[in-house]
DNA sequence: ATCTTTATTGGAAACGTTTCCAATTTTTCT
DNA sequence: AGAAAAATTGGAAACGTTTCCAATAAAGAT
């Protein structure tokens, strides 16, 4: 660890103080014109190059925003990361990052080291944006922040996915789609504000539409089981012609479960996934889904926290129905027994009585 | 910003001194149980927490390690974060992130910004690590470090795919399956020695079973045109009859494009990719590919990485020939006009003559 | 009781910066 | 040339820690 040169080093080889070596550099204050290139050719002799640690410390600043996150793993939030990424670098910050693995416990606990690291902001997806504990912690100690896949009070800033709304038209698309008894598929449901809202808006729309109340399929930590779990809950409600999987990896776990339960989506079983992630469109069928923006939704939020952090006017968020869009796609079908006119995939050209499904 | 409590808030509220302080909350020197008490309440009542910037600054370590990949869109590199991520969380180390875009110029600078912020060591992805700048200057500092998805000569670390054996193993494979003319696409192929191995060791392979060479199709920034580069790229070799392309993406997408093109996969056209992405096994056809596992590779880098700050023993990297295995897939079809009875899925189940394409 | 030994405590220096302030030098003005 | 103004410079304090070291207090041995 050959021990990096200090501002001292400089100002030594330099032959002056080190407050003139900190104002040349930093450009602050003034300096004769031989004083200055004494200074640069130290520095380049030496490779010197500033301490952020120390910066940090004089200047109780740092150029350093933390990220909380559920997981690199979905998609979504990679996306997000890659969209604040971008922001961040133009405006000369980095990105520290924590991955809390959708446990709300731990999500206290990140913001914690944020602080003790002296972050200049943060921006953080929650389990659940109402009692959470760390962004709690983050208002007390008046950082600024941004919430990322959370909705915000009025007085604070966030970048989501209006999911009620979106949530609201799945359903209209399921009514559409002449579907009137549906599913609702959830990972780890009461640990996620998202999924709730998800469901709570599901339900309003089918309720609106005047459809059957949705029936929660709900499963564990991760999609071991889910074929068994399909299969049981098609058994208690074998009525069911769609399902509405609360994210895009599980609609494609679904479409697949079904697959191995011998059912033809869309023809047996109609999916719609909400996220929109780029491989929905690559797959066959295509998945139905809500497309979000998961890249401008983070870039969005990255540029918040900078203007928080420079008091400069904080770029809008879009407004709720600007968030996400309905994407048709091959996963779901058109469920009336006349052959459609309209484009909509028909499940059934042939007679099919819907009420009675292969047996499973 | 309600300012923080800092060890002397804690000192003069428990009435001692900061020192005293200091060695109750780490443990460190002795301290009278009354004045461990005092302390105590001290910190709960302020809240406090040490700042990580004054304790770095004084012992110059962190609790930090820094990455750098080239992007989070990938789910390769993403994955990989994943894996590192659990490890550090394990330890009590955070993450600082910082994407390249693919850019080689911004590798030095990375390193430097990572520095100059006392990273304990770091973990990378470099284009080229031949030629490589920020690694370089990794190396002369003595910085702990491992490569990530690039291969480090003999005394240095890294955890990476064996690119030349898993392209040449994608080499058989198209072998087997009787093709004899192949291309290989790549992104930005003179960028990465990541797609450079690949392009060699399918070279090596396709030598070594007497194929003809693989013609290169290369295409830019983006997937922009691809469809385009395609036509052209058939137009100019018509007879070939599989691609290689140097990731799942670019599998993914040059499928499409396929499809765009009236071809159809895998019977036209078979595809290979690389990475083993797991939407490759939901996309029908489903994706032939080298399957690898990022997240392993990830956890592995970071555990090398601690393992090299306190000097204790190193993991084992997997050895070359564990690092990927070919999964077969359906976007890989037989080429023999026999139809196959070993399970292979045959491109030509009726007469159909290779070298006259559909016209595109 | 007195003298060692041991345990407990706090002051101060150091880590690498920035910035205030005073001291010095240069420039400008009469 | 002399004085006033402006520009240049460096010392020192401060940011929040840890740790060395000396000082004090407690305990043990004679």
């Amino acid at each position: 660890m050959s021990n990096a040169a200090t501002i001292k080093d400089v100002a030594l080889k330099a032959g002056c103080g080190v407050a003139t070596v900190s104002r040349v550099l930093n450009n602050t204050g003034s300096a004769s014109t031989k004083m200055r290139e004494r200074v640069s050719a130290a520095v380049k002799e030496l490779d010197f190059q500033f301490s952020e640690v120390g910066r940090s410390l004089q200047s109780s600043k740092s150029n350093t925003i933390g990220f909380i996150v559920p997981s690199l793993a979905n998609p979504v939030y990679a996306d997000a990361l890659q969209g604040a990424q971008d922001v961040l670098t133009l405006s000369g910050y980095q990105m520290l990052l924590i991955c809390t693995n959708y446990s709300p416990k731990s999500e206290l606990n990140a913001v914690r080291t944020l602080i003790s690291k002296n972050v200049a902001g943060i921006v953080l997806t929650v389990s659940d944006a109402e009692c959470s504990e760390g962004l709690s912690l983050i208002r007390k100690r008046h950082l600024p922040h941004c919430l990322l896949y959370n909705t915000a009070e009025d007085n604070y800033e966030s970048w989501s996915v209006d999911d009620k709304a979106a949530a609201k038209r799945v359903a209209y698309a399921f009514s559409e789609y002449s579907h009137e008894e549906t599913g609702f598929l959830a990972l780890n449901f009461y640990k996620s504000d998202r999924a709730r809202q998800r469901y709570e808006g599901f339900c309003a729309g089918c309720k609106e539409k005047g459809m059957k109340e949705p029936k929660l399929l709900e499963i564990g930590e991760d999609f071991e089981g889910l074929t068994e779990s399909l299969k049981n809950f098609l058994r208690k409600y074998p009525t069911i012609t769609g399902i509405f999987a609360s994210n895009d990896f599980l609609a494609l776990a679904i479409i697949r479960s079904a697959r191995k339960l011998a059912l033809h989506v869309p023809r047996d079983l109609s999916i719609i996934g909400f996220d929109g992630i780029e491989v929905g469109l690559m797959v066959e069928p295509s998945l139905a889904t809500i497309s979000t923006e998961p890249k401008i939704l983070g870039a969005g939020a990255g540029r918040t926290v900078l203007s928080l952090i420079d008091n400069t006017a904080v770029p809008r968020s879009p407004s709720a129905d600007q968030t996400f869009n309905f994407r048709a796609g091959g996963s779901l079908a058109y469920l009336g027994a006349e052959s459609s006119d309209d484009g909509k995939i028909n499940a059934f050209p042939s007679s099919f009585d819907p009420t009675t499904r292969k047996k499973i």
